[in-house]
DNA sequence: GTTACATATAAGGAGGAGGATATACATGAG
DNA sequence: CTCATGTATATCCTCCTCCTTATATGTAAC
């Protein structure tokens, strides 16, 4: 139910244990017992954490014996820099409209 | 009780419903209203969708005569642009890595 | 084999998210 | 003033999210 599921990016990083995890992988590969480490509960439900990364292609696990290495796959966040262009274009023309006015009060 | 609550960026663009109000709002400043007509919901819904956004600070609302006007601020996506920045760097690699691997094979 | 470790899955619970309807209020129009 | 319009608020419902504990499976180590 959980695996099968398309899941979103941006519903993926919506969540701040799931934010840190990420960065967490981007020092390292590590397996899930090790992830968890980290917080403050339980393997099972960093687990799912790691499930709903991995159905949004930012997380990549590969079973390697009886652990399971959890690796990063930025590539998933392209998405999220395409939807972000979009909106740059504003905040660009806010600030090159404001450096017209300051250029013109100057004068 | 949810005007208050200081809603996050990354939770604030999860619902697709917002980033669509997001998307209407980038091409004009419109009252509630007129927002909610691009949607098969109700008013209330969509103005329980603006305060999220308003308390994340991507949309202000403004009160003008009985209308409330509603606009875009995009500044508050900058938060989401340096989170991504950090991950770039990861992307960037693996292309440049790439890059290099189809060059020596081009030899 | 037996024991210990790494992980997965099942079942359940509390709270929040997203939606609806109904009611109330303020403002502009007539 | 009266009426219609634009919004806000209260209440309620359903479903999903995030977490827990308990149980099961598979692998490594002894």
């Amino acid at each position: 139910m959980l695996a099968q599921q398309q899941y979103d990016v941006f519903q993926a990083i919506a969540d701040p244990t799931r934010r840190k995890i990420l960065r967490i992988l981007a020092e390292e590969e590590l397996p899930v017992t090790m992830i968890s480490s980290h917080f403050p509960m339980s393997r099972t439900a960093i687990t799912k954490h790691l499930k709903i990364l991995t159905a949004s292609n930012l997380v990549s696990m590969e079973k390697i014996g009886r652990e399971v290495k959890c690796r990063l796959q930025p590539e998933a966040l392209l998405e999220l820099k395409e939807w972000l262009a979009f909106y740059e274009q504003f905040w660009d023309n806010k600030i090159s409209m404001l450096k017209h006015l300051v250029e013109k009060d100057e004068e």
